[in-house]
DNA sequence: CTCATTCCTAAACGGCGGGTCAGAAATCGC
DNA sequence: GCGATTTCTGACCCGCCGTTTAGGAATGAG
C-alpha cells in the first residue's frame, strides 16, 4: 500500500456537498463548487461517490434509518403503555393523573428526539422540500409526509380504543390537523439559523392540538344546546394569497 | 400584410408549456417538446415568449391578479358584515342565528371560491410546491404561505375583536392550525386528476378547525376543572417518517 | 534510491438543451 | 402571376456541467 487517502477528505466531501445541496438544490449544485469547497479537485468526487445523486441518495437513506429507528421505538415504548396499564379510565384522565403525567412524559420526550433528529438533518429536508424537481426524490417528501398521516390515522385510532380521546372527531381530519402543524413547523424549522427552543416549540404544538381532543366529560342532559361550544366557519380566510415575485431576469 | 398567425397558436402553446411544467417542472420541460407538443417549430416558441421562464412567469402573474382580487373583495365584504352589526352578542353566537347564518354563508362562499380558483390553476401551483428548484420562483410558494398565515392571524384577531371566537387560544398557534390543514389540502388537490367536491371538502375543513373554537359560555363557579376537556401531548406522534425511495439510476 | 502502488489532478469529452437565424412557406395587394 | 411582407421552420451554434481518463504526485517497501 501507498499514498494512504486523505482521512478527512471524504468527511469534508460530505458536509461541502450538504451545503451545496442546501443552497443550490440538487441539480444546480456543481460538482466543481463541492470539491474546490473542501480543496479537492473535481476528479476526486467520484473516489467518493457514485455520482451527485447517488451521494445525496446516500444522505437521505441515512437520514430514513435514523427515522424509522425512532418511530419504531416511539410506536412500540407507546403501545407497551397501553399493554401494560390496559384502556384509560375517567380518573386516568385527570392532568394529574399518574397514567397520563407518564404518557405525556413519554410523547413529549419522542417529540425531541424527532425535533433534534430533523435539526441535524435540517438541511437535506430542505432540500427534499424545496430542490428536487426532477430527481429521484421528486416528491418523496410528501409521500412521507402522506405515509406518516396514514399512521397519525392509525394513532388515534388507538388513542380513542385507549379512552384518550373523545371519539366522535373524525381521525382523518384529526391527523390532517397534526400532519398540518407539523409540516409548517418543520418547514420553517429547517429554514433557521439558529436552533429553537425545542421545549416551547412542542408546548405550543400541544397547546395547539390538545384543545377540544379528549373526551368529553358525561354531560347531564339538562345543559342546553347552545352551552356546547359553537362550530364557526373559519377554514377559508386561509388560503395562500399573494405570490411575490421577482421578475425573471 | 401577409401571412396572418394562427389565432391558435398562442392558447396551444400556452397550454401545452402548463402541461409540461405539470409533467416536468421548469428547468425540466424542454422547449423542443412544449412546442412539438402543439404542432409548432422550436423557433416558433421565441414567438410567443421571451423564454421559458418569462412564459412562466406569466403564468404566474395571472394567477397572482386572481386570487389578489379574490382576497380582496373576501376582507372587504367581512369587515362589512363587522362594521354594519358590530361585534357578536351572546345571542348571535347560536348556529341558527341570523348573523351567524349569514357569516357562515359568505365564508363558505369564498372558500368555494377560493378553492375553485387554485383547481383550475392546480398545474401552475403544482410547479410551485414541487418543481421549482434554482428558479427564481423557489421558495414563492412558501412566502406565499407564510404571508397568508399572516393574513389568518389578523382575521384571528378580528373575530376575536367581534366575539366570534373564544379570546384564550393564541392566533400564532390557531393559524398555523389553519394553514396547516389548507397546505396539506390543497398539496392533495392539486396532485388530483378528478375534481373534488368543494362543498363536502368545506365541511370538512370546518368540521376539523369548528371544535372549541367558539367562546365558552360562561360557566358557573361551581362546574369542576376536571369538568373541562382535558389537554393531551399528542402532536408528536405525527412527524414525517419513512422516506421512501427508488434506488437512484 | 527505485519501484510498485495508490491517490489525486486537471484537461478533455460528450450530451443536452436554450437560444438564433437564414431561408422556406404562406398570404395579400396588385 | 408576382413581388412584398409577415410567419414559421429546423439546422446550427454555443455554453454548461457531469463524467472520464491519462498521467502526475505522494508514499511505503525493499
Amino acid at each position: 500500500m501507498a499514498r494512504p487517502a486523505d482521512p478527512h477528505a471524504r468527511t469534508a466531501l460530505i458536509a461541502a456537498a450538504r451545503a451545496q445541496f442546501r443552497a443550490h438544490g440538487i441539480q444546480k449544485a456543481r460538482i466543481e463548487d463541492i470539491t474546490a469547497a473542501c480543496g479537492l479537485s473535481k476528479g476526486a468526487f467520484y473516489l467518493h461517490a457514485e455520482s451527485k445523486e447517488a451521494l445525496f441518495t446516500e444522505l437521505v437513506m441515512q437520514f430514513e434509518r435514523q427515522l424509522d429507528a425512532l418511530f419504531t421505538t416511539r410506536i412500540a415504548e407507546e403501545e407497551a403503555f397501553f399493554a401494560r396499564g390496559g384502556p384509560f379510565r375517567p380518573k386516568d384522565l385527570s392532568p394529574t393523573s399518574e397514567r397520563m403525567l407518564t404518557l405525556n412524559e413519554m410523547q413529549v420526550r419522542h417529540d425531541i428526539a424527532a425535533l433534534e433528529l430533523m435539526w441535524t438533518w435540517r438541511d437535506v429536508i430542505h432540500v427534499l422540500i424545496n430542490g428536487c424537481q426532477g430527481t429521484a426524490f421528486d416528491g418523496v417528501i410528501w409521500q412521507a409526509i402522506d405515509r406518516e398521516q396514514q399512521r397519525v390515522v392509525e394513532a388515534c385510532e388507538r388513542m380513542k380504543k385507549a379512552n384518550v380521546i373523545r371519539r366522535d372527531l373524525s381521525n382523518d381530519v384529526l391527523a390532517t390537523m397534526f400532519m398540518g402543524v407539523w409540516v409548517l413547523t418543520m418547514r420553517k424549522m429547517v429554514a433557521q439559523e439558529e436552533k429553537p427552543d425545542f421545549h416551547a416549540l412542542i408546548a405550543e404544538l400541544n397547546l395547539l392540538v390538545g384543545e377540544g381532543i379528549a373526551p368529553r366529560p358525561a354531560v347531564s342532559p339538562k345543559v342546553p344546546k347552545s352551552s356546547t361550544p359553537r362550530r364557526v366557519s373559519v377554514a377559508h380566510r386561509r388560503a395562500p394569497n399573494r405570490l411575490s415575485l421577482r421578475k425573471s431576469p
